[in-house]
DNA sequence: CGGGATGTTGAGGCAAGTCAATCTAAGTGG
DNA sequence: CCACTTAGATTGACTTGCCTCAACATCCCG
């Protein structure tokens, strides 16, 4: 870890992740006990949360900012598994466990990290907030499953409007537009997500702006001029809700 | 469902699958109870267990038998997100759920089947087996993640290697030969797996034959002549090791 | 001993990958 | 403020691994 932890949480309850996080799911008293076994630290952009295969010491709840999660292979060969952002738990809840993944900052991130051993100590003594976690995680799973789907079955052009769209659905609930996707990460980052290189996600972009599906005012921001069309590309049988996502 | 929900499970003391099982994590009055609940259900290969969207009712444990469990596209792509045996749990957790894949037997099948609500009380109020089942689906995330580097990046000889293997590992525990794979399932649902097709299956086998990696007896039989090159050529980081899968 | 389902093999095509050149944006230092 | 550098993104030309289509082989079961 590059960034030594800090102090705990000043405020839980005016917290603007909170509603949208784990902790929304534990009652005041559990709260205070949670909040003083917190403590926030700063990871800037590029910086490396864990690697795959090493030791993990903390869990963490995302308050600003966003990681990928990543393995890769000897050659250099990259699958990055998802995009964690604010709400959203990295690290998993195995209280001896290995990261399965690379975790990095893809922008200045904020964190809550707790230790793993008191964390699952506290999970014991809640099984509500133990079964909230388990329905986080089976909701972690159908979107894996949904991803196969795409990695196995779908054409690039698939591949990307069905992204853009997750992208968009993913910011709904803060309440930003959801025809304006931001796109924080690199087209490297896109292409291995989705399996393809960097010239496919291009070129697809190019070919949506052609068509009129889409808009690139600049590199990091794409508008939805026609995202039922881009619906209808994606081929999702149902659109996945918002959801609060976990990583490790 | 094709098939009534039949008698309790006469024994579970001697049950054969129990030490690969959830069941294997609840103490002795707790499996009193948690026999009253369950039913015995036979599924004759090919039966569908539940449809992707269909309202679950029930719980499985894998007594006996594999099941396939895949989401379609409207047009007929298929992608198989995993195949489960005995000892695995089928149907997910959440309370109220639609099935987010379908599931069928690929042999004839017997489960013990348990009423979702009935299974969801029972976990909560066994926090140990909640956080049992919170590693299981944990696991099953990184399953996932592994999956997706082999569809995303892995070529068709590293894919169909990591397949034999990942099959010959899931039989060690029960003591099965290793290098003995048995194929279950017919080539199209292996494609449908790894994101090939049934030509590209059967090809890699020839060329895996060729070289003197594998032999094949008859279609449904691999004997894995040289698994360390298999192993090379899958591109694991480790061997996943043997766990309880998890399918919904 | 048929006949349908499943598996294998071959020929040719294409979607996406590779390689390479160019363009753009964001810094950086003089 | 502007030349210079560098990382990232785009575009074009070419290649290729896998898919498609088609023919044939094999297995299984009544």
């Amino acid at each position: 870890m590059h960034c030594a932890l800090g102090s705990k949480p000043p405020d839980c309850v005016h917290c603007t992740v909170r509603p949208h996080a784990l902790c929304s799911q534990v009652e005041p008293t559990g709260m205070e006990t949670l909040r003083s076994m917190a403590r926030i630290a700063l990871f800037p952009n590029r910086s490396v949360v864990f690697d795959q295969g090493s030791v993990l010491r903390n869990v963490f709840i995302i308050t600003r900012g966003m990681v990928r999660l990543f393995r890769l292979m000897p050659d250099g060969r990259r699958q990055i598994t998802g995009f964690l952002g604010p709400g959203d738990l990295l690290g998993g809840i195995k209280v001896k466990a290995n990261a399965h993944c690379s975790a990095q900052a893809i922008s200045d991130l904020v964190v809550c990290g707790f230790d793993r051993s008191s964390f699952s100590a506290f999970l014991q003594a809640n099984p509500t907030l133990c079964m909230t976690l388990l329905v986080v995680a089976t909701d972690e799973i159908e979107a894996q499953y949904d991803h196969a789907m795409l990695l196995g079955r779908k054409h690039a052009a698939e591949r990307i409007a069905a992204f853009l769209l997750l992208l968009s659905a993913r910011w709904k609930p803060i309440g930003l537009n959801p025809n304006v996707v931001g796109l924080p990460m690199p087209r490297s980052d896109i292409a291995d997500h989705l399996g393809l290189t960097i010239e496919t996600v291009s070129r697809t972009f190019a070919k949506f702006k052609q068509s009129g599906l889409i808009e690139v005012p600049d590199a990091k921001t794409v508008i939805l001029s026609n995202a039922p069309a881009l619906y209808d590309l994606a081929g999702f049988e149902e659109l996945p809700d918002s959801r609060m996502a976990i990583g490790m």
